[in-house]
This record gives structure tokens, sequence and C-alpha cells, in this order.
DNA sequence: CGCGACGTTGATTTGCCTCAACGATTGTGG
DNA sequence: CCACAATCGTTGAGGCAAATCAACGTCGCG
């Protein structure tokens, strides 16, 4: 039930048995049913949660009702949102599980104690947000600067098994374009 | 010299006399003149530094050949390539100076014994780039979501000060709009 | 079986880009 | 200190990528 995370973890730091004990402990596992909300807008995000089984989304409704999504997550990637978990601000986000999952939750007062507990996972936790930051940037630049098609192509090179497991107009909003100009590129694709 | 960037040590963490001195003598003081290039594509970002005084940006260059300003910096704000500085990858980022500047530099090697001397940093560097994050991430929300006119207004809203300091041009790069159609949208603002 | 969620296709529209020409300002070398 | 070049912002004409709107087929599921 640990084995995953307890490898995530090993990646950034070393932890004795009985750190790695006490962080364990502190996890909530939690399985719950596809299509299941686990952050609604309006709500304080109180939680880090990883993904130990299924897969989930990040989306956010903007002001024309329209849906984007932020981000997925599947195995071995962790979900959040950042600006209201640091501020304690409600969130603009919605998460919500794709499929049936296995999660690990991190609870925001939680992981303060296991901040001043075990400070090793000051480390851990600034190498997660320095990949991921490095991640978003990445995205940033692309979605300004490549068309639809490249931003496609990329993506389903990039995350090769997403589009398998998810409904293709969640990626269309993933990467900003309408559902129906996704399926125009994908016809083009198939012609050549 | 130190003032500005003890006070915002200070904010994340608490340090003793010691730490603080020692903290201020690793740091690199350097002046340079407007339109310095401080990394070019290619090489190694080997540093992250701290903006004194001036105004600089990153930017890119894509495919097109056309330039895109990831960031500005000014007063009180750090920038670096995170991708290249945290992977030692060459980078695709150039970072160049608008007006005379004074920079603190932090360089690599120096923040890895930094972190190893006085660990506490680490949790100093985790909230600046958990802030970070949350800058960027919003930012690439409002790049799929908004029009054109609506990042414009947003930007000057949230940098008042920006737009009196750096030649429009840059503007439109970064917000991923032709200089063109942003001198439109500044003429239909005005005829109101 | 029938409904809702999903993907496709076509017609039309639009936001923004590209290209080109032109002032205004800045800066630089003679 | 002037002349000329660069740099920068503006404006207009035309074009294109992607959005919108609408209709339709298909599949999975209660």
């Amino acid at each position: 039930m640990f084995q995953a995370i307890n490898n995530y973890v090993s990646r950034s730091i070393q932890l004795t048995a009985d750190e790695l004990e006490y962080f364990n402990g502190i996890l909530e596992y939690k399985t719950v049913p596809k299509k299941t909300m686990l952050l609604q807008a309006g709500d304080v995000c109180n939680f880090e949660l990883y993904v130990n089984k299924g897969c989930i989304r990040e989306y956010y409704i903007d002001s024309k009702g329209m849906e984007i999504t932020l981000q997925f997550a599947v195995e071995d990637w962790w979900m959040s949102d950042i600006t209201s978990f640091q501020d304690q601000t409600p969130s603009n986000m919605y998460i919500e599980t794709l499929e049936d999952c296995e999660l690990l939750i991190l609870s925001r007062s939680v992981k303060e104690k296991l901040l001043l507990q075990v400070p090793k996972f000051e480390r851990m936790f600034r190498l997660m947000i320095q990949r991921h930051l490095s991640v978003v940037q990445n995205r940033l630049v692309k979605t300004i600067s490549y068309t639809a098609m490249e931003k496609y192509l990329e993506f389903i090179k990039r995350y090769p098994t997403i589009p398998q497991r998810v409904p293709q107009h969640y990626i269309a909003s993933y990467l900003g374009i309408s559902p129906e100009f996704l399926s125009k590129l994908r016809t083009r694709l198939l012609k050549k």
C-alpha cells in the first residue's frame, strides 16, 4: 500500500526506518469510486493527494462557463490546488476522479507537523515543487507558441497513456482548444 | 546592500546573526549595465539571482523566431531558469537586463553548500518556489481562457509599474500577442 | 429500450496575425 | 552638435487558425 509512495520519497531523501514508519502512519488511505468530487470551487483545499491507483483531473470553470483542465494525475503523481492550499483561500478549482481510485492523503495540518518532526521533508517537497514548476513553465511556453496541432502531438508523445484513459474532450480542454477542433485535427492526422 | 534580501528571507525563516552573516558572505554582488546578457540559450544556468535594483527579463525564441517573454523581474524578485538550473542541462532561455542593475547572485554550488550548512533555507526556497508556481499556474489559466484584451487589462492591473519601465512590444511578447495587436487594443481603450 | 454522454462533420464567423508603410523618438558616430 | 540609423509604436488591408453553432451517428448504461 505504501510501496509506491515510499519509493517516490526515496528518490529525493533518505529516511530511517522510524521516520518512514511515522510518515506512513500519518497518510490517510482512501479508495474512491469514479466521478467523485474531491474538491469543489469555493472550498479551501486542505490536502495534497498522491495517486496510488487510478486517474483524476483538476479543472477550472472560466467566466464563459468553459471547463479548463489544468492537470491530469495518474499513478505516482501528486495533486493539490497549491494556491488555495498555501494561502488558505477558497479554491477556484474542481478535482474529480475519472476512474476508481486509491489515494493517499496528506492533510495540511499533518503536513506541517511532519515538516517539524522530520525537516528532511522540506527538501523533498522543495524538489517536488521545483520539478512541477519546471513542467508548468514548459507548458506555458508551449501554450503560447505552439499551434493546436503541435500541442496535441506533444501531448500524446509526452503522455501516451492518458488518451487511452480519459475522454477526448477533457484533453481538448487541457490543450485549450475546442473539442470539435481536436476532432478535426485527429481526422487530419488519420488521412496521412 | 543586503537589507532588501535579508528582509525577503526573514519573511520565511528566522536566522541567527551568524547564519545571516554567512548567507550574506556567499552572495556575489554585481552591478551590470543595461542590455547585458546574463544567460544565453545553450549555456547551463548556474545561478539564481536576486534583483536589488533595476529590471531584467527572461525570454525564449520559438521555432518561428518569435521572442516570448517568460518573466520580468524588478526589485525584490528572483530569477533563474529552473529547468536548466536543476537538471544542469543547456538552457533555452535568454536573460538580459533592461536597465542598469544591482544584482545579488547565488551560484548553484554555493547554494548547495548553503542548504547543507543551514538547512532552514530548504524551507525558504520551498516557499519561494511554491509562490512562484502559484503565479505561473495562474498565468497559464489566463493565457488559455482570457482574450488578448483581458490579458492586457489583467497585466496592467497586477503589474502597474512594469509598463512604465519596459518597451511595449516586450509586454506583447509576455502576453503572447503581436505588438501590432497590442497597439490596437490600446487605442481601443483610449477611445472609451 | 431509450436516454445521455461523447465524438464527428460542415457552414459560418471572428479574434488575432502578417505584411507593409509611415511617424516619432532615441542614440550614436563623424 | 548635427545627421542618420535604429528602435519603437501606430495604422490599415488582407488572410488564416480556431471558435461557434448546429445537426447527426454511436455507444454504454440505467
